[in-house]
DNA sequence: CATGAATGAGCTTTCATTCAT
DNA sequence: AATGAATGAAAGCTCATTCAT
């Protein structure tokens, strides 16, 4: 009985700290699918398994909640980041080559692309959003390619190239995908290339575009 | 005084005319800007120049309207895609570079780009939409693409690639451009590589990349 | 025809621009029987013979029309007041039977008690319209009295009393008949004094009390 | 242990048993300085140091809850008020002020003028309230005062006068003041005379006023 | 044709009330 | 007994849409 009880109590403990968490991912997925606006609370509530009160209790309304969702999906990114950042060795190539697939990893068929698209879908009207993204996640990611190409140069092993162009470029068809695959989710999503041979096309085409050897 | 009415009646059938078209362009801002559930019909109306009323001598509802901004918004590019299909000549590789110039031309620094977010963003709660655009842009652009790369490859001026991960790597940094520049139309803009210094590393890098010769 | 249209304008244009005093009429009625927050803003719009969405167009939100109510209430007052402190003439106590009865034909029977009624009710919500209140309206007719009391005597009218007392005793009764009238405007209304000997017992007891002579 | 356990279950006891008039008086505090429908019954719960939960273990609901504040707080009042119709000598002004006194005592400066100001505010929703006050309190007082007033008007102490003017004249600027006071507890309370030099001024008018003798 | 006052469905948010622990 | 997580009815407010002028 006490057992019992205590068993009991630990259940709801444990839903109450696992609430937030299941209302931001519930949150997430529809934000992505229909947008912020046209998201009611009342849906995430139910997909998210409780009542419309019950998201009161853990976000004091819309927005927070918002960004809550944002900062959350954010932070398996923040978090991967770092690791990118990590000892590596090697040439500037495999250096490449290996960051291109660790990113990929992480967003390819996760839903962690929304975060990019809800992003974009809203950045005119969370412009601190949007700059909290550029700050904390393009930047990052820009300077780690940044040096991973500018050293690249600098053993020869890369042609000159303008860097900034070049770490957009690494990254567009990145992005591109995990957004469109996002917003495509419930519509058409047919004719568009293998995953896995997307991916190391991409890197294929760019390490030969950037080779210095010829 | 009957001609000053003439003059006011030819004025008036004028801006009756140009209604549509003012209406559109003013919506699509919007919709842009802020998103279509987030967007009042009142500021469109307002941004255009007239009220709330007449904007529904134009458009049935909300929903018409942004159907019509998109139909209207994709026209130029159909138009434009047409165009790339014409006659031309002079090898793969300056066919492409051609094909990517144009496509820049067209939407790098127009609101252009806005079309793309506005899919993206809507596609969700739109999917009728999102199937016009890819059954009627993108698949016509894949399919220009298509042929151009595999002409290329067929005369050996390739190398042998995945044709359709290479259609999408030719168009992701295009649109991932476009699109996040209408994002951020509002707020931070900073950090992103000079225009034409980007497209240029994007063919040079891309021609290199796809070229048979080393 | 022409003339009819001219018409129907008018008639619009004229509910357009009594619609705020309707509303604010209503508004009076219900808060001063239900109080602030028990009052629904669509049983305010109703009893102005509108919909709910009408009220919005006037007002803001709730806290505004409260807001102009009790504005729009103390005018009258204000006004009033105004017209008292005009020319007089004649002995202080016929000065002060006068200020009095002016008063009272103000309040009595009227909505006017309502006023002070909302205010005292929703002070500990709203403390700037307590203090609107007090700066504008009672300090205004303390100050009028106590000219009365003043001068009545210093030319040995009135014995000497504390002024700023008999300020407060003046006003009590009058007030709090019109308060009491106004709670208890739907439920028991029984058991009280006849107005005018209630008003005139007042001034009768008030005076004598006063009166230096004897 | 054991002896702990003894002495907390005491302490619980003499909570438990205190609980009620605690929430009571929290209640009243609320409802007086917010009115009924603005007061939450988390805060009232939290002002008697307990749970939501547990005023539901005690109060069925609000209004219940509110009823009873009403109920208990018109207590002493009815208390006191018995006390005052018992045994009395002297003249009937000396009666007179003694009753004013005692009534004074009993309001001026506790929070005992919550209560009518709470029936005054809340008349409209509660006409029950509004008439048990009436039929318990108003009338007993008055027939109270009726009687002294009677009395003396017979013994030729008093003028003849209205006797049911004179009654709510004797007790509007008590109530008035206590009111009053309730009302701007949070917000401005300077401007007003003296208590002290008021009842005595209240007092001295009314006695002067009504005195047979000149 | 153009206008903008009016409407009310729909969404966000609050809070009295319940009940498992 | 006491707690506070959960609920959902109810109220404030917005905005697409209508229609008299």
């Amino acid at each position: 009985m006490k057992n019992n009880d205590t068993n009991e109590h630990r259940v709801r403990q444990r839903r109450k700290e696992a609430r937030p968490a299941e209302l931001i991912a519930a949150a997430l997925d529809l934000f992505v699918e229909r947008g912020f606006a046209a998201t009611k609370l009342v849906d995430v509530a139910a997909r998210a398994g409780v009542s419309k009160g019950t998201l009161y209790l853990y976000f004091a309304d819309k927005e927070v909640l918002f960004l809550e969702v944002i900062k959350q999906g954010l932070m398996p990114v923040v978090v991967e980041g770092e690791a990118m950042l990590g000892p590596h060795s090697g040439d500037s190539a495999s250096l490449l080559r290996g960051l291109i697939l660790r990113w990929w990893t992480l967003v390819n068929g996760t839903k962690l692309g929304g975060i990019p698209k809800l992003i974009i879908s809203e950045a005119g009207n969370f412009p601190e959003v949007a700059q909290y993204f550029v700050e904390n996640i393009t930047r990052r990611v820009d300077a780690l390619l940044g040096k991973v190409l500018q050293s690249g140069i600098e053993k020869g092993e890369f042609r000159k190239v303008d860097i900034a162009s070049v770490i957009e470029l690494v990254g567009a068809p990145i992005l591109m995908r995990s957004i469109w695959e996002c917003s495509m989710a419930t519509s058409c999503r047919g004719g568009k290339a293998d995953s896995e041979r997307y991916i190391h096309t991409h890197i294929d085409l760019l390490l030969k575009g950037l080779s210095a050897g010829d």
